[in-house]
DNA sequence: AAGAATTAGTATGTGTTCTAAACTATATAG
DNA sequence: CTATATAGTTTAGAACACATACTAATTCTT
């Protein structure tokens, strides 16, 4: 993720000034507010010569838009707006163990075109429901080429350790999937996507989507947190995501609360996961109907929370407690202070959030202020969010990659 | 520590590709096998000439030396060779619970002059213990003089979170200190330094020299963990010390791995710390003579433990397998594969190893390879080294800083 | 022993991209 | 209607890496 190697790193070309100078210049150029060549040549030190010539080249790029005369009412010429083109998006998809969800983003960071298909993906293959998916994405595609926007790339956001510069899936334990190539199917979904189509873990996407979209826009450094079959987790710090040296940051999942608790699927014992996973709160909770699926059986649970049943409500209690030992744990290794929960965790933050803060606070006073637990809004959108940001910012990072 | 905000980040000039480049062949100049222009060129993808123009200016800075032609034996026109320049180094020192450690760390790599004073500095005033630190300093500095090295900058490790940039004590508790202003002593300990004298925290200072200097120069990316009178430690990712948005990552002495143990100083429950710091392993093992030091009778547990009582022996390991549950939890959120322990893990290796590798393997099997577990064999220098490297490779990123 | 071949390193001219400073353009103030 | 202030462009100059052609020093071949 990060640069590895000190001595295999490129040279610095003369060219790569300008490079870095047009990313640097777009990063001024926001979604909304215009800025002028004038504003952005006093924000980056930049002399208005270089920002002219640069926001020449942006112009061109088609991420830039202007917007014509900014009226200030003040003395002297007016500066001429610019703001990012919203007719510039990008494409998110999501394949979870029971929805698929599809949507494109553009560049002021609207959600637009989205749609989301309740179908069970366990047990199928991957050809097979990434068929469907294409079904999906197609008709968002085709909606935003009707509306004149060009999509610059994508992501596809799936619940397993990938391997993103080659498009495969390595083990998607919720899926039954393993060692499944995408890397077909992605190049498809989005025609002549100068940025790719690119395949990222469902947590990590959340995380970003709530950085960018969601809770954590105001936080910068915060865990993200996600129930889902299982718990998942990604670490967002110093407004970047961390994936760690092996891709596997954040997997907060197994760590250990509770040394004398039952095995894990993992092989381990004591596992945040068995004890705060779904199955493990319905098991506690009593809700144990094997006909229908967890989804269903989590609207079950909802249900008997609603309805002040005791065991639900102790159950989902203790899934909190050691949730908050795995989060103090979690923040004295990476030194964040703030966590975004979604998932379940989010579905049940009224019954969670009191238990959760107690916990926080009887294992590590002061460490997590009760403002810095959020819990997120996103829903099943979250993750192609985050995937279709990723997209868009990889644009905004190399824009000269749309010049000839 | 990280570039902080894409906002405000200075724009690229011209003369930033030299500084870059300028690093980057330094960076292929190792302190050994002398390196020729030509083959700097092949590795870099610079041109021949770009880097006779920037080897030259490196000679300028006093960094790199020419050793003359290198004996090839084969064809052609023999290179000359380039090596850094051992006449070069840094100044390393740290203040512990219970001891001085001062030393000279030359481009090579290797440490000379240094010295160790056992000293109680628990409760006595930082000015008063600076000052002793200082003629220790003085004594080495001049050894360093006569001996034709330039020193280019140092470093102060402390067992305390500090401020580097503002060269302060936020809080030491071991030592009793807090808010101690340290910033005029250092200024004075290396006279002339270019590139400083800094503060740093001794865990990551010790992190650091494990990496470039001891058990983790072949791992690049590993948990530390030292234990002390607490439990500190750092975390290494990438070669490069990862200290949190905060400052305070890698602190594994306040996970929680017993939700149900004892209080804590930091007003938690469960922490490492509470089962595996110096003082909890000695009233685990029943040595609690409270009249001598705590190396004191650290000593007397070694003697102990090499007797083969029974007591000392469960005591370490049940510390051994509390520290397991610590290291596995680290491993899961930062995705890390390795570990070196240091202080008295390090001092209690053969007792600590086996207890160790089994809660491993029980918490988290796979994850942390058998020899993927190492132990420092720095001793007291681990801090020093640590932070005298931090000012070479200082100087190293920074070579122009040298130029006129 | 002389020349061919090979490799190391230097010199020169060109293109890119920044800055600085002078200039043009367009507004408000009085 | 002129002075003033601000926005943006034009032009000249400097820094730096690249490409290419050159010189230097060594070994191989005959």
């Amino acid at each position: 993720m990060r640069e590895q190697d000190g001595a295999t790193k490129a040279p610095g070309r003369v060219g790569d000034v300008r490079r870095r100078n047009l990313a640097l210049v777009l990063g001024r150029i926001g979604p909304e507010e215009p800025a002028t060549r004038a504003e952005i040549a006093a924000a980056t030190g930049l002399t208005k010569a270089s920002v002219s010539s640069l926001v020449a080249e942006l112009l061109e790029t088609g991420l830039v838009d202007e917007l014509g005369v900014t009226r200030a009412g003040e003395r002297g010429r007016p500066g001429v707006g610019l703001a990012l083109d919203a007719r510039r998006g990008a494409l998110g998809a999501e394949v979870n163990v029971d929805y698929l969800a599809v949507g494109v983003v553009d560049l002021h960071g609207s959600l637009r075109y989205h749609e989301v298909a309740e179908t069970v993906n366990r047990g199928r293959g991957p050809n097979d429901v990434v068929a469907e998916l294409s079904r999906i994405v197609e008709r968002c595609v085709s909606a935003a080429d009707d509306a004149g926007m060009t999509l610059l790339g994508g992501g596809l956001a799936v619940p397993a350790l990938v391997d993103p510069s080659r498009g495969t899936i390595l083990n998607a334990p919720n899926l039954g999937w393993r060692n499944a190539d995408l890397a077909p199917a992605l190049g498809g979904l989005v025609p002549g996507a100068p940025f790719g189509v690119v395949l990222s873990n469902e947590a990590d996407s959340a995380a970003l989507a709530e950085l960018w979209y969601g809770r954590g826009t105001s936080l910068g450094s915060y865990l993200y947190v996600s129930g889902e079959v299982g718990v998942g987790g990604g670490l967002v710090m110093g407004s970047e995501l961390f994936s760690g040296p092996g891709g596997h940051a954040g997997e907060v999942g197994h760590i250990v609360v509770e040394p004398t608790g039952q095995r894990c699927s993992c092989g381990g014992r004591g596992c945040l996961e068995t004890v705060a996973g779904q199955e493990a709160i319905l098991a506690a909770a009593g809700i144990t109907d094997g006909g229908s699926t967890t989804a269903a059986r989590m609207a079950a649970l909802q249900a008997s929370l609603d309805a002040g049943d005791t065991q639900a409500i102790t159950a989902v209690e203790r899934a909190a407690h050691y949730l908050g030992i795995a989060i103090v744990s979690s923040a004295r290794v990476v030194d964040v202070s703030a966590v975004v929960l979604g998932g379940h965790f989010a579905a049940l933050a009224p019954w969670i959030r009191p238990a959760l803060l107690s916990s926080l606070e009887a294992f590590a006073p002061g460490v997590i202020a009760e403002e810095a637990v959020a819990f997120s809004e996103l829903g099943t959108t979250a993750a192609l969010r985050g995937t279709a940001g990723a997209a868009l910012r990889r644009a905004l990072a190399a824009p000269y990659e749309l010049l000839a």
